[in-house]
DNA sequence: GTAGCTGCAAATTCTTTGCAGTTGT
DNA sequence: ACAACTGCAAAGAATTTGCAGCTAC
């Protein structure tokens, strides 16, 4: 039987109160708030269990760089900005995918990850009311930032 | 200056050989065969130098695994099948995904993951002649296997 | 000849696991 | 009470790096 312990509830609180997609580092830190005992292996093991049960989502983003969000309300994709390297989330999702597979193939999910300049990066005139805008527009909102993908090599 | 060794070679006959996204460490077996002495270090290396010289390009499979190709002659995306775990090629790309984004957004890059169930597993009685036909009809090729994702959890 | 490359082994980093003690139900 | 859970530290797995010797150009 499941049990609803504080370190469980502080990473589901994360994820709640941050509202975008985090890496199990960024779990560990911002759950040590409320539970400043958490050690990563908890953590580690608390992803696992909630993946199992549905209760979080697993993104792979650009460079294998893997992070967690709770399902969706939404169906959603993802948006990655070469220059602020934030994540935004496109609620958009007009697509028909199965018109590209061949004949017999069934899809099941798809993932649709897209990167280039953000509203605010690209017009430096086009700043955060772009953003907001496009908020209320129910096209998307900045939610991430990208986590691994440093290593420049 | 980049220099033209037995080992780097060795990599890119691999690649060539397979025609499908390979791991590191199956990009080790195979190129093993031709350098015996080849070590994993160094297919790390090489790898990394010819991702930054564009002659290899990283595929990001569900899961965290981390693939490398040659770019493709052929702009792509790729399919997962979830009976028996081979990754396809799908050469189909006919989408407008800029409109997903809100405006201000410059979409530069765009990834697809496909997942579900391929024409072989699909219909049991449509076997592999269905792949063959589909490959005809310029729409898709099965090229690889999945390589991590194993971790049931 | 020499800078780039290689193999090896050690070092990092990321993730998992064993274990003894703690806690939610 | 007792199984699930936790923290810690050790174990594994994946990737990187230091170094001395090798090799393409």
């Amino acid at each position: 039987m499941e049990r609803n312990t504080l370190q469980r509830r502080a990473i589901l609180k994360a994820l709640d109160y941050e509202n975008r997609p985090l890496a199990v580092q960024e779990l560990l830190d911002l759950a040590s708030k409320d539970c400043p005992s958490l050690g990563i292996a908890t953590v580690y093991r608390n992803v696992k269990t909630l993946l199992l049960e549905g209760r979080l989502k697993q993104v792979d983003m650009p460079g294998g760089a893997v992070l967690y969000e709770k399902p969706g309300i939404h169906h959603h994709h993802h948006f990655s900005c070469k220059s602020c390297q934030k994540v935004f989330d496109i609620f958009e999702c007009a697509l028909n995918l199965s018109k590209l597979l061949p004949e017999g193939f069934m899809l099941e999910e798809h993932e649709i990850l897209l990167s280039g300049v953000c509203g605010n990066c690209s017009g430096s005139k086009a700043n955060s009311a772009t953003q907001e805008k496009s908020m209320l527009e129910g096209k998307s909102i900045a939610v991430s930032i990208d986590t691994k993908n440093s290593s420049a090599n």
